[in-house]
DNA sequence: GGATATACTATACAAATGTATAGTATATGT
DNA sequence: ACATATACTATACATTTGTATAGTATATCC
């Protein structure tokens, strides 16, 4: 076998650095010794072990010592979820996340939108179709209680929790929809409750 | 404390049940036997474990036995995601999914979408603006060679990816774009080929 | 009171997984 | 030839996590 320069892995380390990056992606965790040493039919764990703890030492992998399925390769993430929950109903009265208006969970990677606190509402309605918000897609929010102007927003108009886009103008709020057939509606800033941004939208189709 | 009818969950195994279940949705994965006892300052993982045991009597757990983090609540998901290649370029005389094209990975909620093989593709052009699709957004694409008339697919023409909605017409293939200022193009069949049917929008903003 | 279910502790074992000791073998550079 | 790095085996120990044994205590029903 060939020697190598140490700091260069080998083709031998490299082709199990495929493996666990492969079964990170795929799988969303780090396989364990044993699955490493069972994909190469390696007799023993330790095989395996050698071979990470090479990984480790130049450098492609890090290691929580002890944890298990606890390798990390920079640059890839792990499989980290931000769950939101998919409300059915928003009631004026009520706490926003109140449980029982949560009809279902979206998991969705955390790396796909920036998000801490949230959630998700199903769209109903054609008033957004020209930004390409469509009946019956989810929009992803995020929770804020004020919206820059322009931005397309969730508000809670009496019991009602639409999307909009949303302008302050005189202290009034005007919601504008975006569709053609549609007029722009003006409320008094105290009747409109601004419960966060749309920063996504899913669509199944 | 209080003396229940066997089959009804008191109500220290209710609080047990609902811990485990809010770890599922938010963490993605059961709790272990010990992080139930530390939740609810238990000194011996025992004490959870007889909760545990009782639900799963009861009927509103399922168990794996000897299995780590192995607790089911029916109607309620594990975190099961499909990792889906998101491709930065699709070359005509390549395989489809060649890693070499593949730029990052989206990675989502397997209840989702209904894909076993498929990708995404991020969208470039207005050309479908009015069916919702616009330029940046991630299109998940489930793989197909073929397609129904108007569905909205995937295809390639010479080294180009498009999104469009497709037509056969007497052995021709006609993309037709949702967007009045463009035409619907015709191709000989064979000029053509689907690489999918588009099932799904992922739109950050 | 006695039976039963609940709710817990202290301690230990079992299985899965990470780690270590000791050893064999091969290739390469000096 | 020798040192060194690589690549592996057989075996055992350490840590984590699920499970079990033995025991204490309380409440409810008969």
């Amino acid at each position: 076998m060939a020697t190598i320069k140490p700091g260069q892995p080998t083709a031998r380390q490299l082709s199990v650095f495929e493996f666990i990056k492969k079964h990170i992606i795929k799988k969303g965790v780090p396989p364990t010794v044993r699955e490493v040493a069972a994909h190469f039919g390696f007799a023993s764990p330790l095989s395996a072990q050698l071979h990470i703890n090479a990984l480790v030492k130049k450098g492609l992998l890090k290691k929580l010592p002890f944890k298990q399925r606890a390798l990390e390769i920079s640059g890839l993430r792990p499989a980290e979820d931000t769950t939101l929950p998919l409300l059915g109903r928003v009631r004026a009265g009520a706490p926003l996340l109140a449980s029982e208006d949560t009809e279902d969970h979206i998991r969705i990677d955390k790396g796909l939108f920036k998000i801490e606190d949230g959630f998700a509402l199903r769209v109903t309605g054609d008033s957004m179709m020209e930004a390409g918000i469509f009946e019956g897609d989810i929009a992803i929010v995020k929770q804020q209680q004020t919206i820059e102007n322009g931005e397309i927003g969730v508000v809670l108009i009496g019991d009602e929790a639409t999307v909009k886009r949303v302008f302050r103008q005189k202290g009034k709020i005007v919601l504008k929809p975006e569709n053609k057939t549609m007029k722009p509606a003006t409320y008094n800033a105290e009747d409109v409750r601004v419960l966060g941004k749309v920063v996504g939208i899913i669509r199944k189709m």
